[in-house]
DNA sequence: CTACCGATTGACT
DNA sequence: GTCAATCGGTAGA
């Protein structure tokens, strides 16, 4: 692919030491972080804006709360790699956690396009930017992400990666947190992160309130 | 094999 | 705000 080794030293893919860590302090840390696609139509760039924590057997919306299975297995295995499910006819994607054996990964719930924009409308048929990634499945449409990237090693900066965010020094983040959205379980716990300052993230209005 | 259901979205009141 | 399309995964007969 022309321009490979130019985009991943400008965009270098987060060490699998990231992702090997608490779960809950992973999400806190992804928000800002810049998510990467990378095919032959082009390259696609978003800011990571919202995120969800899902914690292994002790979570009960933890889709590997209750073991494993064919769908869940890429939770299981080596941190740092994508687990992408299907849920109402469309894909999600998570990144993994902790080591191997330990389910836990993190949603990625919704992007600010930067780069790629007009692919991103192609893939999603929609004028509205607002609406190109907002919310997991849209994310995943907009950057062409299905079963195919299940289990992937988002670490190699090959097609689909995550890289660190080169404002984190310039700009603070507000991040705030709330309930997970659309999981009946768990609504106590505080596993949602997302920017509170960021018209990209999804979910109702009081939920994106400062 | 069948039945049920969901970490969603888009259309609509 | 409400609601249902839609289909793979899962559990159970």
């Amino acid at each position: 692919m022309v321009g490979g080794r130019e985009i991943t030293s400008r965009l270098a893919p987060l060490l699998r030491e990231f992702y090997l860590r608490d779960p809950v302090i992973v999400a806190r840390e992804l928000v800002g972080k810049r998510l990467v696609r990378h095919t032959s139509a082009g390259l696609c760039v978003g800011r990571i804006v919202e995120v969800e924590a899902y914690l292994s057997r002790r979570d009960p919306a933890c889709h590997a709360s209750r073991g494993m299975t064919r769908r869940n297995a890429a939770m299981f295995g080596v941190a740092g790699h994508a687990y992408v499910y299907m849920i109402h006819s469309r894909w999600c994607l998570n990144a993994v956690t902790e080591p191997e054996g330990v389910p836990s990964a993190i949603l990625i719930r919704a992007i600010e396009p930067l780069e790629g924009l007009e692919l991103m409308h192609q893939r999603r048929r929609t004028d509205i930017v607002r609406d190109l990634a907002r919310g997991p499945a849209r994310l995943c449409e907009a950057l062409a992400i299905d079963r195919t990237y299940n289990g992937w090693d988002l670490t190699d900066g090959r097609e689909l990666w995550i890289a660190d965010d080169p404002d984190a020094a310039a700009r603070p983040l507000r991040i705030a947190r709330s309930a997970r959205i659309g999981v009946s379980s768990a609504q106590r716990r505080l596993l949602r992160f997302f920017d509170s300052e960021s018209r990209f993230v999804s979910g109702a209005r009081s939920l994106r309130a400062r």
